[in-house]
DNA sequence: AGGGGTGATGTCAGTTACTGCCATGACGTT
DNA sequence: AACGTCATGGCAGTAACTGACATCACCCCT
């Protein structure tokens, strides 16, 4: 009862409030620590004073535990390009709202660069994390067309846009000083276009 | 002894020339038949005369069976990008590997369209699809860089050029009628070029 | 021809992710 | 105080994957 990762320390039993939290602190804590294969689910269920059942009832899988606190990002980022002003060009659209969310990440840049350590340590969590950013850029192409945006323009405006995003997080996450991810996203996109420009 | 995924009969002993190709070719028809998840790796290695251990020599997963047979066509791009002429542009090199192999895999488009199809009701071999992709974009950009194009300059060209390259294919997959993968690359591209290029 | 080395395969036991089914315990309602 | 509901526990089972060791075909060497 004296290693669970929670705030309350009395009592500890069954019904403690933010199982889904506990589960996601207790996961992360130990695979900082051991790195994610060395972590077996019950493990984690039991740090956070739950079971593994319940861990798989929270979570589909053991990978799933580390994306659930990107979903706030992503439904910014689509809420976002769905909200651009008409006269946008798509590309505009998608970069504002992947600069708007780099802006939010940018705070977090500390637990950001913990995930990102984990991830970068293990196969299955970067195929997870390419996933998401593919059902990203999905559910941008569909904002996109719902503005009327033809579908190969939404989908290659989309597709350019999480690319972008990709390589400019990459380079924030291991530059040295603090930088600036929106920044980084701005430079990707000019050089995007210089690159796409033709001589 | 009667139902191995050869064209050998008689004896079908323990030392068959070609184990990885009959676990190809087994593991494919269960995924075609059954589905991915309702096939088991059990199944498929005695389809194929074989031993699940023996699988797990030859594959490291359960994915990775449908993968092996797309490594040409990674090996083709990628030496397509390190033999362009030195006066191409990064994305037109990468443009033209991309509609070589794209040339190549038109040949194949009935056992191309089965194997998407097992793949698109899957989400792990999705997930496994995007690493391979993921990677491919990798070495391209190596390939670039040993061209002498400067990092982000390579990390964009080949992350854009294996974008248009996932639309292209896709549309082409989808399509009715036989269609031209290597058309569908260039107008993706094009796309792309109008899309970033602003008004 | 025979003996020994080598590499591919088989056998077996073990771990762990994940699932289905039912039991149990806390809480609110009436 | 009985009841229903919902989160959780307990338990058994499947299947992916791994390590250790045995076995068997084939090749080389003498």
């Amino acid at each position: 009862m004296s290693d669970t990762v929670n705030s309350y320390d009395e009592g500890m039993g069954r019904w403690e409030p933010n199982a889904r939290g506990r589960l996601e602190q207790a996961a992360l804590k130990l695979y900082v620590e051991r790195g994610f294969e060395q972590t077996t689910v019950a493990e984690i269920a039991k740090l956070a004073g739950l079971t593994e059942r319940t861990f798989f009832r929270y979570f589909a899988d053991k990978r799933e535990v580390l994306f659930w606190g990107a979903r706030a990002f992503q439904e910014l980022i689509v809420g976002s390009v769905a909200a651009a002003p008409d006269t946008a060009a798509p590309i505009d659209a998608v970069a504002a709202a992947l600069e708007a969310a780099g802006a939010a990440l940018q705070e977090r840049r500390y637990s950001a660069r913990q995930r990102q350590t984990v991830i970068a340590a293990n196969a299955e969590l970067q195929e997870r994390e390419l996933n998401k950013m593919a059902s990203l850029a999905s559910e941008i192409s569909d904002a996109l067309r719902q503005r009327g945006v033809k579908d190969l323009a939404a989908s290659v405006a989309a597709e350019a846009g999480i690319a972008v995003f990709r390589i400019a997080f990459e380079r924030w996450i291991n530059g040295d000083g603090p930088g600036d991810l929106p920044q980084h996203i701005r430079e990707a996109l000019n050089e995007l276009k210089a690159v796409t420009a033709g001589q």
